[in-house]
RNA sequence: GGGCGGCUAGCUCAGCUGGUUAGAGCACCUCGUUUACACCGAGGGGGUCGGGGGUUCGAAUCCCUCGCCGCCCA
């Protein structure tokens, strides 16, 4: 006898541990393959929610897709995730006793990270686990492992040698704090309240001013020119002439260039080639000079004059202070604007003249957007898609070097002249050089440039595998709208340029779950929940159930706890039905052939299972999880539990045993029916049950994670079923509202009268007679004229009539029949208002028309019942 | 400034290829310990579907417009 209640804190464990040592987790099988590749977490991340809704959705395919007999690869892996793990390494450094990882120097830093992933990098891998995730752990991947690596070198120097890697010295977005340059996407825009100074450059030849205004003061020390507005009237004097830059001294020109805004501060604008996008540009159109005057720690180099050597903020405050004391402050405006921040850092980025490596993404970029664009890969939901092809037709060169340690170190070589010699390894480069003395490039790359390579570096490529063979493309990918720019347009440019093709037939984008005010989780910001203490509390399934019932597509979810609690009790509710039909001796039958029962409840519990299948079929390959899993619940709680266990319940009491036989069977297999429909969602406690069944009847052939999906012939479904137990529902519900309308002691047990009952409601009353009595708690249930002093309800074409005069609350009574009769008028308002209209008969189409002719006469049917009744009472009262 | 999404019951959401009395879960109210389950059962209250206009016989659903809220990109 199973116990009250699922243990999953004992169960879940036990359970895991078969499903990985039965081999279910490796593909074996079919020729149809399903494979996907895990979006690798970062190897120093904990699981957070946002991991549990994606793993989750992911294990829902792979074990739906497994049950249907396909041969299912699930990648798993981890990213060494460059920035956020040197990040992690040098906080426990600095907390061990203030060392940074220049003290340490490169190679024992670089060991240490090794050493922190050895201890701690398995801990998501573990979590991903105790969410039942079903990988292929037997193919692990990690992003820096030797395979992967020689993959990313490879993809490196051919790139390179196609001249789409290239070098080049612009402006890049960079890090002050981690002293890297980074990509545009890893620039966070921040609006803040800041100012604007506006400062006087006197000109040169002494006949005035002009006055400029800058959020940010202290980059006037690399300026060397200010621009004006070509037709800004107020200005165009002045065009041609000098001004002497304040603190600097230096004689700078006066240009007219459309990009000064006569609208924004003053109209003129200093500009600073060397700290600022728009300003290069300007210096670029008019051969200014680029004076870079930071260094790479954001502080005022020997190009800033007195401020060199202090921070660029410091210098900020001075500036004003002295530009205030030597008068040519002229006012300060208050504004928000916008400043970029380095998303892991979260400080100032600064514009930065350096030598980087560059892809050129732009050209990549292009066969990427006509697969999207022919369908060959497909976004779900199909929005997202636009999403995609805006960043991809406005793509900008990828900055792909980082001036970090922790990542895969560039394969480029330097002789002493400055000469570059790309090759997948050092003797190579040697060998190309010519035999020079060489010094590898001390860059790594853009931890995205291994990610993008994932769909195939974790096949094996560039070995020419099996798995490649049969896996590649990938059939699914699941991620967050978070990294489609990122990410997934990366693999698209990758996978069509070294595989020849796209890297995943359909990319399933899944909500984000974003904190209480709306904003994105993330590690940095600390403001992530933590699954497991949910699974702690819940068990997986009842969060994984959470997950899937919520993951409306491309929506944010705000996850409530009761909302998890809620489906912890519905895993209850199966486990008690589970029990019911133990302590009922519902022993699954060899052999036992649903199409073939008799009983009207067994033919109709097999048709609401044949269209529950059926919808939790089509919604799993449509990537509907909500409806699969709202399907699932309906079904199991509200049909299966709620009627058929029910409906049951007087057969297993009755006498008539051959009906006795098929409903145990049928319960049984129902119930078998549900705990595979249910596995891909819940997969622990339908395992566990699937083990426990099978205690008493058959021997199973192996466990449930292996068993085939269902696939029940549409042809069991049974109209005539469906109307008799509809009809059967409809009736023990109008008993029991009446009942409770009327504060029927629910121990007190009526005769049931049905008048004006026609052929079948007759026949009906007669067959389930015995259900009618015990659902409905009646004494007798039979076909006559209503006795005075009844209650009546409408059922059909008939009557029903509850004898209730020892109880009568007139009250009560005119009230319930009241609100009946004034429903019923509502809508026969509505329906012959419509009916009324010509145009609506005459436009609508037929069966529309018919469907409220119906509807009109059954109501007024009902009406005139009902009314009668109440006029009686009212004249008694 | 451009793009995307949202605004439906107290809360979280579904419904949006136009025709149902607009649904679910939770919360709330009443009753109930009937031998699967109180992590339960039965019954009930609660919404002019953000505002306005339009198309249509008919609009939560299609179009326009306005208003908030959120996200992404400049």
């Amino acid at each position: 006898m199973l116990e009250k209640t699922f243990d999953p804190a004992a169960a879940e464990p036990r359970l895991y541990k078969a499903w990985e040592a039965s081999g279910a987790f490796s593909p074996s099988g079919a020729d149809k393959t399903f494979s996907m590749v895990i979006p690798p977490p970062n190897v120093t991340g904990s699981l957070h929610i946002g991991h549990a809704l994606n793993n989750t959705l992911q294990d829902v395919l792979a074990r739906f897709h497994r049950m249907k007999g396909e041969a299912v690869l699930w990648l798993p892996g981890t990213d060494h995730a460059g920035i956020a793990t040197q990040m992690v390494v040098e906080r426990q450094l600095a907390a061990a006793g203030n060392i940074s990882r220049r003290d340490l120097g490169r190679e024992d830093f670089v060991a240490r990270v090794w050493e922190w992933k050895a201890q701690s990098g398995g801990t998501i891998v573990r979590q991903l686990r105790r969410l039942g995730s079903s990988c292929d752990w037997s193919r692990e991947r990690f992003t820096l492992d030797e395979g992967l690596s020689v993959a990313v070198r490879k993809v490196f120097v051919q790139l390179y040698k196609e001249g789409l890697i290239y070098r080049d010295k612009r402006l890049v977005n960079w890090d002050p704090h981690f002293q890297t340059a980074i990509s545009d996407l890893e620039v966070e825009q921040r609006e803040v309240d800041g100012h604007y100074w506006h400062f006087a450059y006197p000109l040169t030849d002494g006949s005035g001013e002009i006055v400029i205004a800058t959020t940010r003061p202290e980059t006037m020390l690399g300026d060397t020119a200010v621009a004006v507005h070509p037709d800004d009237e107020r200005y165009k004097h002045l065009i041609g002439k000098t001004v002497t830059l304040p603190i600097m001294g230096r004689e700078i020109p006066i240009i007219a260039d459309d990009y000064a805004d006569p609208e924004k501060g003053s109209g003129a604008v200093k500009i600073t080639p060397a700290h600022d996008f728009n300003d290069f540009q300007v210096g670029k159109r008019h051969n200014l000079p680029v004076i870079n005057i930071m260094d790479a720690f954001g502080k005022i180099n020997e190009e800033g004059g007195p401020y060199a050597g202090s921070d660029r903020f410091a210098s900020r405050k001075q500036i004003v202070e002295r530009a205030e004391n030597e008068g040519w402050l002229r006012s300060i405006e208050k504004t928000r604007h916008v400043v970029p921040h380095g998303d892991r850092s979260g400080v100032v980025v600064e514009p930065w003249l350096t030598d980087q490596w560059y892809v050129d993404a732009a050209t990549l970029a292009q066969p990427a957007i006509k697969a999207v664009e022919d369908g060959r890969t497909v976004f779900e939901p199909r929005n997202w898609e636009k999403t995609y092809f805006e960043w991809l037709r406005n793509i900008e060169p990828w900055c792909i070097s980082r001036q970090l340690w922790w990542g895969h170190r560039i394969p480029a070589w330097w002789d002493e002249d400055g000469n570059v010699y790309v090759e997948e390894t050092q003797s190579a480069a040697v060998a190309a050089s010519g035999g020079k003395a060489l010094t590898q490039d001390e860059d790594v790359l853009d931890t995205w440039f291994s990610s993008a390579l994932w769909p195939f570096s974790t096949m094996g490529w560039p070995e020419e595998t099996e798995d490649l063979k049969r896996f590649y493309p990938s059939h699914t990918l699941v991620t967050g709208f978070d990294i489609i720019f990122f990410w997934v347009a990366r693999m698209m440019m990758m996978g069509l340029h070294f595989m020849d093709d796209v890297p995943f037939r359909r990319v399933f984008i899944n909500a984000l779950v974003r904190d209480a005010t709306g904003a994105k989780m993330s590690k940095s910001k600390g403001n992530v929940m933590d699954p497991l203490e949910l699974v702690d509390r819940y068990g997986a399934d009842a969060l994984r159930f959470t997950l899937t019932a919520m993951s409306g597509q491309g929506r944010d979810i705000k996850l409530q706890e009761q909302r998890i609690e809620g489906y912890r009790n519905f895993g209850t509710k199966l486990w008690n039905a589970a029990r019911f039909s133990q302590m009922n001796h519902c022993t699954r039958v060899d052999g036992f052939d649903p199409g073939a029962a008799r009983e009207t409840i067994n033919r109709w519990i097999r048709g609401e299972a044949v269209r529950a299948a059926a919808e939790v079929t089509r919604a799993l390959d449509a990537c509907a999880f909500d409806d699969a899993a709202n399907t699932l619940y309906r079904f199991i709680w509200n049909v299966y539990c709620d009627w058929y266990l029910e409906l049951a319940k007087p057969v297993f009491n009755g006498d008539d045993e051959a009906a006795k036989a098929e409903t145990r069977a049928m319960t049984a297999w129902t119930l078998d029916l549900i705990l595979k429909l249910l596995h891909p969602v819940s997969p622990f406690i339908t395992e566990e049950l699937w083990e426990k069944l099978a205690e008493t009847g058959p021997t199973r052939k192996g466990l449930l994670i292996s068993e085939a999906w269902p696939d029940l012939p549409a042809g069991w479904t049974d109209p005539a079923a469906d109307a008799e137990i509809g009809w059967l529902i409809a009736l023990v519900t109008e008993v029991r509202s009446v009942r409770a309308e009327m504060n029927i002691p629910p121990a007190a047990k009526l005769p049931l009268t049905l008048s004006n009952a026609g052929d079948d409601t007759r026949a009906r009353l007669t067959r389930h007679r015995n259900l009618i009595l015990t659902l409905a708690r009646l004494e007798s249930a039979t076909e006559g004229e209503a006795p005075a002093g009844s209650a009546p309800f409408v059922i059909g074409e008939a009557t029903g009539a509850l004898p209730i005069a020892g109880y009568i609350d007139l009250a009560a009574e005119r009230a319930r029949l009241s609100k009946e009769v004034a429903n019923l008028t509502a809508e026969i308002a509505r329906t012959s208002g419509k009916l009324a209209n010509p145009d609506f008969v005459a436009r609508a189409p037929e069966e529309v028309v018919e469907e409220n002719r119906e509807k009109l006469a059954e109501a007024e049917a009902a009406k005139s019942r009902l009314e009668a009744a109440l006029k009686r009472i009212e004249a008694v009262s």
